[in-house]
DNA sequence: GTCTATATGTGGATAGAC
DNA sequence: GTCTATCCACATATAGAC
């Protein structure tokens, strides 16, 4: 079956997916990932030419998990609704947050300081959030600042995810959530 | 001199928290600190007993400077106009976030991932800053809410600070400072 | 206190048998 | 395609001369 074909590359990848998000991508070793993903550490080179390659791979996966979670909060016909949808699925996600910080935001931050190829590809995961959200201010009616508010939604969250990570206080993420669905609803 | 005698450990200090903020704290080898810092390699361990306990000193220098930076703001005698001047230090500081992101949330973060003593130690800075908000919006007679309203605005920085890291970009610390002065302005 | 040399461990990457 | 063994670079940490 094609699904068995490439069995292996998918699970070196959520390993790496995962590992990555628990330790970060320079402190993920591959012998790590190979080891969670039951497969020979001399095998991951058959499907991945170097760790930067597998890193591109853990981003697109991510980037194909951000395009599915906006198509299903487009599921909400207001665009007001929409933007609730997309706070309540941080809120869901509280526990991990204060675990492990946002997977997006927290992969962002380490590749941004390491400047290769890889920084430029990850940040494409907040960029594609931003102009999501954008665009809802935008369906209400707020086409002067959407791209500001946008900003201001993104980055509260972004940064309830940094103060709940380090502080260790899932709580947080229950407060700021609360104050921004306030927001949102009061524009 | 007393401030020749241990001219180098603070050397070493300065450098590593230049370093740390630069690649951050795992990607830098203590070999690039003590090149920078223009000490032998070997010497680094007669100052500091493992890596560990430079990267307390570091974040000792940190929690130091934050202090100092609470008392000039303290200037300020109005509430409002002492977190006024907290927002205006990050805005004034833009160029420095796009391209390293907060030298505090950027180094909580990644400890954090890590686990370990040092994660407790750094987490610290983050709490000092919360507090000592949480209490100029008291000040403010924001008693009930004073945490809500902290961690908002802690947020909001923080959140900002990884955004314009991670797409490089410093307007967006303009864009979300304006927003957050003009909320404390209209508490 | 200051420095050089080095032990020790680990990680990315490769070679080559099967 | 799959696996084992290994090369090589680099990082923390130590030993020991000066």
């Amino acid at each position: 079956m094609a699904s068995v074909k490439h069995d292996s590359r998918e699970k070196l990848i959520r390993a790496a997916q995962k590992a990555t998000y628990q330790q970060g991508f320079a402190q993920t070793s591959l012998a790590d990932i190979a080891k969670a993903a039951g497969v020979p550490l001399g095998n991951v080179y058959y499907y991945f030419k170097t760790k930067e390659a597998l890193g591109e791979a853990v981003i697109d996966a991510r980037l194909s998990y951000i395009h599915r979670a906006h198509d299903s909060w487009e599921q909400s016909s207001s665009p007001a609704d929409r933007l609730c949808a997309f706070v309540d699925s941080v809120l869901d996600n509280k526990e991990a947050l204060a675990r492990g910080g946002c997977s997006i935001g927290t992969l962002c931050s380490e590749l941004s300081k390491a400047r290769g190829p890889l920084a430029r590809k990850a940040s494409e995961l907040l960029k594609q959030h931003l102009l999501w959200i954008q665009e809802q201010f935008s369906l209400l009616g707020r086409n002067t600042d959407a791209h500001s508010l946008a900003i201001h939604l993104l980055a509260g969250l972004q940064g309830v995810g940094v103060l709940a990570h380090s502080l260790g206080d899932a709580d947080l993420v229950v407060t700021e959530t609360r104050r921004l669905r306030e927001w949102i609803r009061s524009l």
